[in-house]
DNA sequence: TCGACCAAAAGTGTATACAATTTTTCAAAA
DNA sequence: TTTTGAAAAATTGTATACACTTTTGGTCGA
């Protein structure tokens, strides 16, 4: 289509991934995204490793890359390791607080907002997980954000196709909640909001199968 | 040199920078390394990028993948990581402990016990930080371990290139330690002695540079 | 009609070719 | 002696070629 680099191609499917436009178990053959991109299976190749490390793609030898299916017991797994990162997180958060950082998480849980009003869904989507690497990266740990960012891509894979509106609401509603207790420097209450934000989230689950789309372009179109 | 996958490449890279027998900031040439293993640039190419990824080498444009050099920052942010998400996993393991998973821990401690006293300085490396690792896998969740292997190994290359003997001996104590109290259910002082020992592990960093071993065939070898 | 089998097509895995960029070398000038 | 510049060599980035495996599609036999 038009120029692109390996990290094009590989946020690209990410974004197609995350957004649910490619679902679980759809086959990505290298020569079709070769010619959508414009590139050589090279250049799909290496893109395509690198979403299996994330574990966004699965690859089997000699059959090819699918869109990953995270199974429930995996789905499980990656939201206690979340709860570990973000209850510890939310400690260091209250320790190191600072009237610029309430600031600047006010600032995007009312982005947030807006996206959930204008029922902008991939914005939401996006802005809801970016809430918590924000977090973590005024914190100042970008290792902490990256790893989260990761993690929360794999959330995204796992839970419902589309949020509700009500469970983006929620969730938006949660954040100015855990901003507030931030705030005020109380940490047990931060604690047990992002904690119970946390469940709420995963509680969302829902582990019905949706028939797989194999039409790479028009997902990606 | 032998058939080898891209696997095989990670591993044999992924050890010799862990075990610093190739010094951060060595230069990673992929026609050498592919001459090395005997195999095309393609494969050698693959595996530089699934590294890169690991962050235990960096990549620049057009110049090739150098073994990573993590600043003092990061450094620090890697530890902190590995606190979080170990202290919960402390916290978890307390909460789930079983005398069969006792006996995992002590039967991994004397392992440990052995190749330090056989002043086995990869072998105890290896182990040392694979006690980390066993503790999640006992407790279930494969998505931490995998993570803390990831982290452990970013730390190995942060860490002195060899581990005295006395700090080696040390870190085994203190594993001895953390079982102990694990198997008493000991919820705080288990804790408490996790992250002291992690405080003891940072400490140890020590952040003067080496000269680089630019003699990829002698480090591999 | 249904299943087994085989040839053709499609797809993946690895090596190689080649263009573009960087590094090295070396000679000439300040 | 040190610096500069340009040609040569080495190295990376991307595309293509080709062997091997899997999938597909259809024919034959039960």
């Amino acid at each position: 289509m038009e120029s692109s680099s390996t990290s094009h191609i590989v946020e690209s499917l990410t974004r197609a991934i995350v957004e649910h436009r490619l679902h679980p178990g759809t086959k990505l053959a290298e020569q079709k995204l070769a010619d959508h991109f414009g590139v050589s299976r090279t250049l799909v190749r290496q893109a395509l490793f690198q979403l299996s490390q994330n574990r966004l793609i699965r690859m089997e030898p000699a059959r090819g890359a699918f869109v990953a299916t995270p199974s429930v017991e995996e789905a499980k797994q990656v939201f206690e390791v979340r709860r570990m990162l973000e209850i510890e997180m939310t400690r260091q958060f209250v320790r190191h607080v600072s009237p610029s950082k309430i600031k600047a998480l006010q600032a995007h849980v009312a982005e947030e907002r807006k996206a959930v009003e204008q029922q902008d869904v991939p914005g939401r989507t996006e802005l809801l997980g970016d809430f918590h690497v924000r977090m973590a990266e005024l914190l100042g740990n970008q290792v902490l954000a990256d790893m989260l960012r990761d993690l929360i891509s794999r959330c995204a894979l796992i839970t419902l196709m589309y949020q509700s509106s009500h469970g983006a609401e929620h969730s938006n509603d949660e954040h100015v909640a855990i901003v507030k207790a931030l705030a005020a420097k109380d940490e047990p209450r931060a604690v047990q909001l992002m904690e119970d934000h946390l469940r709420n989230v995963m509680s969302e689950l829902t582990f019905d199968r949706k028939p797989p789309t194999s039409d790479i372009a028009l997902a990606l179109s």
